[in-house]
Formats: C-alpha cells, sequence, structure tokens
DNA sequence: ATAATTGCAAATTTTTTGCAGGTTC
DNA sequence: GAACCTGCAAAAAATTTGCAATTAT
C-alpha cells in the first residue's frame, strides 16, 4: 500500500485519518463518485461528515492528488492522479474499468493539437458501450 | 439552417417554440450550460421557464437529438448530436472547440474494445490545454 | 379533440459555508 | 501553540415535480 501520509505531507496537506481513508478506498474501488466515497469511509468513520468529504475531494484536486473523471449521464467520479489512460464506461452497470493509453493515439493527437497551436496539458478519453460481463446478463 | 422542426417530429416530439430555439442557440454557439441555454433563449422568449429548459434537455438527450458533454471542472454543457468528435478544451476561457475524428485514433480505439469483447457505442475524446488566443492573452 | 407541453411554485436534492471544538505538525 | 481540519447545522444552488392553462397536431 502507498504511503498516503507521505504524498498528502508533500502536496501540503495534514494527513488526516479522514483523506487518507479516503486515498485508500480510491484505491481500492478504482471510480468512485461523492456519494459512494462517502458510504464507503463511513462504515470505517461513522461520525464522518459528507461535508468533509466534499472538502477534501475539492482540496486534493487541486493539489492534484485526485482526479476527477466526468462521464455522460452520471455524477462525476474521482480516482487516484495516476498517468493518462483510457475509460471504459460500460452504460449498463455504469463501471468503469481502465486501459493504458496507447502510443500511437496519443502521437496522434498531440500532432493535432500542435497543429493548432493547442498547447495540451491533459488528455481524457471515455469509451462507453456495454462490458463483456454485462453482455452476459442481458443475453440470459 | 436546419429544419428543426421535422427533426422534432421525426423523434416524436412536438415542434415548439421554445424546442426550435433551444436547437437554434445550440447550433450558433456549439456548446452551453443549461444555464447558458436559458439566458440565450430568454432573450427572445422572455417568458420561458428554466425547467422547461431542464425537461427538454433531457428529453431531447434521450432522443439523441441533443448530446451531453461532460468536462471536468465544469458542469455539462449540451450540444446537437452530430457525427463522432474531438473537443479541444481550453482550461482558461472554457471554450470548447470541436475537431473531426480521425480515422486512425478511430481504428485504434475499436481494435481495443474489440479485443476487451467491449461493444463500444460511443466515444468522447476531451483535450484539455490552453487554446492560441488565451496564450497571447496571458503572454501579454 | 386529444395528447403533449409550458410556466409557475413548491419540493427535493446537491453542494457550499461558517464556525466551535479537535487534531496535526 | 499555530495553523489546519472536522463535523454539524444552516444556507445556497441546482434540479425535479405536480398541476392548471395553453399549444401542437
Amino acid at each position: 500500500m502507498t504511503d498516503y501520509a507521505t504524498l498528502l505531507k508533500e502536496s501540503g496537506l495534514k494527513a488526516t485519518f479522514q483523506r487518507m481513508n479516503i486515498l485508500d478506498v480510491l484505491e481500492k474501488n478504482g471510480h468512485m463518485s461523492i456519494e459512494a466515497i462517502y458510504d464507503e469511509v463511513a462504515k470505517i468513520h461513522p461520525s464522518l461528515s459528507l461535508a468533509t468529504i466534499y472538502k477534501n475531494i475539492i482540496l486534493m484536486v487541486e493539489k492534484g492528488v485526485v482526479v476527477e473523471v466526468p462521464i455522460t449521464g452520471l455524477k462525476p467520479k474521482y480516482e487516484l492522479a495516476k498517468a493518462d489512460h483510457i475509460h471504459l464506461v460500460c452504460t449498463e452497470c455504469g463501471d468503469v474499468e481502465d486501459k493504458p493509453c496507447l502510443d500511437a493515439t496519443d502521437q496522434i493527437l498531440h500532432d493535432l493539437t500542435d497543429q493548432e497551436h493547442f498547447v495540451l496539458n491533459k488528455q481524457q478519453i471515455n469509451l462507453y458501450g456495454v462490458c463483456s460481463h454485462c453482455q452476459e446478463t442481458i443475453a440470459s
């Protein structure tokens, strides 16, 4: 397990129990809505306030520790910051799976933005469809 | 100008003044938040209700006439449905520009999802950065 | 004429804020 | 001990709903 205390301090944030647990459930679950994070962390820390989740997610996004993943038709989800990657979003079950970015597309997208004199800072690729698991469920 | 009345009727919706104006301002402005649509259409039709915008955007998204474009850090924007394309999102001015999708990336992304046995229905590529106009503004 | 749609007002849901008490460094 | 954080409760903002009057077909 990652050393969240150090990560937080390096980002100029105090390493509170709440924050470390938020990062922990994000690592375990991958992509979560505010509500889902709250529900999960509240299991461990029942006196938790939803306001604390909001405040901390906003702060940690500002500091670059956490990333917002906006998704068509759903409330935004949050994930730990890491290298750019592709999201496969299942429109049946709402689950999001990560796939590494591909060098080939990276190159093409950089070429496109270079040509536009657009300074590219972050790319976000969401692919919407039906995951193999849900296809089986639907078929039956 | 497109014939919105026909488009709406083909989608099973009545061609009301409000709906046609929503489509019209979307065509003119490209990508708009709910509030921005409301402000713009209200100029032409002052008795307009914000609830009408919500109801109609939800309906027209369901019918596939309009598409939701979720954007990191902003409220979602809406645009007329058209072929998949890439969004260049300027994090300085919030503006969104469209670029046609590239066959090469399309192919790669389809290969990726095929390999996963994921049925791909829609792709969404957002590139975040600073547009050439804002670069000049910042420099000065 | 019928069914759908609008605008309003109220209800609900979501997010933000202020602050007293507690915690981290 | 100073600055930062938390949890609560209240406030504000965003979205949804119900319904009577109106409009499109």
